[in-house]
DNA sequence: CAGAATTGCGCAATCGATTGCATTTTTATT
DNA sequence: AATAAAAATGCAATCGATTGCGCAATTCTG
């Protein structure tokens, strides 16, 4: 039997008591030494604090957390973690949380809204002390979302929001988006703009469709409501609306794309016909999609904050965490609009 | 003052004291009951349940975990979560993680050596129950990785992997990835075949240049030196790397590139050169990132099953923390070949 | 130098769930 | 009916850190 074995293999970790016995003092004042807690002296704190060191003492946060009812762990909730807006997001709340000393955990609802309420009610059982979240296209019933409010625990909400729960929110400027899109094209010469749409129940579309129909106006130019396609902005929905918008007795000469995917297919199936962007054609896509900088010709659209939203949305949890009950406020975020190829037709000098 | 509040809002929430003394029992039993503990009989069971859904009682989870010394976490470090391919990595992950009921949390290092130890050591002090990494490029010492050894908590590496570390590991088959892709140029009749490599530091990188140099040789070719540039692969890389290649007296008519960036930028490069793209040089890229299938010509490449990785990368990691002390093993994952237009001469019948 | 003020530290309860062992209650056995 | 066996439940310690309160030691004050 061996008493006092030098620092080595042992099968626990070493805990403040183990400290405090080696040392001859109490729990507490290990407790107190490590926090710096001025109740200590100077001197004993140096000597706990060199032991703690020496014995690779690490303080289990479990223990504390239970003690402190703080996981100081927030949770974020997307649609799908695999995609460039919502990773980037992502990597936005966890840069800003980290550096506060929180961690970061991550589900993903697929937009389906049964594993929504799964993946929340496993964030709620784990106690986080707060909830980032943009919700499933497919939620309905926002009961899951409720039991936090009823809970007091901090929520925001991102990207797509839940209006009818009062939380802090963070959205882009979807209007000034499209407006400045749209006030761009005119700004280079063109004077049939058209536009293809997204579901206009969601805001964020309908938001957009404004900005467009707003800077017409400003222009004064009329807004000819045939000019306009909603569909579901996938790939196919591109090539289709364009077709139409060709068919037209007085096609557009520029088209206001509701997305990056949309405007890449529009392209591709213009520049088959022989119609030659930005000379013929002017096109600008939304959201900044990693391709667009890259096809050619590169794609002009308008860029979503998604790292900064991230950041954003932490800052805004972290001080409903740490001041509850402050009132809500609902963040918009500028959009940034980025002129490549695809519409550039007066070059600058 | 009034007892008996009927169920509304009460200050904390309740736990397994509670309905013990609701009920005249004590914790032990609300506490073996919910978990099905056959010690518990059927009908004492049943009440305590249902008076523990009337409740709305939640199990604490950090109560629960302290005294499990288990915290059904586990955690995932990459160098950027804002990068597709570990995006679908982390996606892949949660997706097992959750059905087997265990939380995700998820930090990212910026390829920093000293921020990938500070995460790694929270994630410790977490007490995670595993932990799955690709390391930063720039990390130098493992000793914060050789922690999780010594504790014994399981560790599982993928794509970038540390040799020195025994544990499960999960790596794309690059060796077969450059083999593919030589195979496929000199298939497609190209002569003088260069390469772009990454830090042949990184295994990723030299087993690359390895396959490559297998097909050649596989293919009667000799192997030349001068034909293979190393670099960050970089996008300014890729630039560099075809005007030195370009320069040589015999340069090459193909170039595989060591991955989809430098693919691009040469692409580029090229076609600002007046140097068409395949008739007179072949290019074929690495990691099938999304815009090589968007941009024009699109990029041939190798697929890496990035989901499907995250999914082994669970997988391995929840079978050792249920059954540890099994030995490691490394799995290497096929790669697949994708043709597309930048490497496709000879068209298919 | 006595008494007050200050400083330094320890006791013990607490956070909520879990579990080995002991105890009580019920059922079976002869 | 008495005892053995089995079933159901409770006691109390435990996981590791935190903290209000109180006691003891030290320093200060007049």
């Amino acid at each position: 039997m061996c008493f006092n074995q030098p620092i080595m293999h042992r099968k626990t970790e070493p805990t403040i008591h183990d400290i405090a016995r080696e040392l001859k003092v109490s729990a507490s004042t290990v407790s107190r030494a490590l926090q710096n807690n001025p109740r200590i002296s100077e001197k004993t704190r140096n000597t706990i604090k060199e032991l703690a060191d020496a014995m690779g003492y690490r303080p289990n946060t479990l223990a504390s957390n239970l003690r402190n009812k703080k996981s100081n762990t927030i949770g974020i909730v997307v649609p799908l973690i695999n995609r460039h807006f919502f990773s980037s997001v992502i990597s936005g709340v966890e840069e800003v949380a980290f550096k506060a000393g929180y961690t970061v955990v991550i589900s993903q609802s697929n937009d389906l809204a049964n594993k929504e309420v799964a993946v929340v009610q496993s964030m709620f059982a784990n106690r986080v002390d707060g909830l980032i979240i943009s919700i499933a296209m497919e939620s309905k019933s926002y009961d899951h979302l409720k039991m936090f409010k009823k809970k007091n625990i901090p929520l925001v909400f991102f990207d797509r929001v839940v209006p009818e729960i009062e939380a802090d929110k963070i959205v882009v400027d979807d209007y000034m988006g499209g407006f400045r899109v749209t006030q761009h094209l005119i700004d280079q010469g063109y004077q049939r703009i058209g536009h293809m749409a997204g579901p206009l129940s969601l805001m964020t579309y309908s938001d957009r469709k404004n900005g467009y129909i707003a800077a017409l106006k400003q222009n004064g130019i009329d807004y000819d409501e045939s000019l306009v396609v909603t569909s579901r902005l996938i790939s196919e929905s591109g090539v289709e609306a364009v077709q139409q918008l060709l068919d037209l007795p007085n096609p557009p000469d520029a088209i206001f794309c509701g997305n990056d995917t949309t405007a890449l297919s529009s392209m591709i199936y213009l520049r088959d016909k022989g119609i030659r962007i930005p000379e013929d054609m002017g096109i600008v896509g939304f959201s900044n999609e990693p391709f667009s900088r890259v096809v050619s010709p590169s794609i002009s659209t308008i860029a979503q904050p998604a790292f900064l939203m991230g950041q954003k949305a932490a800052e805004l949890l972290l001080n409903q965490i740490e001041h509850k009950g402050k009132s809500y406020q609902t963040l918009v975020l500028p959009t940034e609009l980025i002129v490549r190829e695809s519409s550039e037709r007066k070059k600058n000098i």
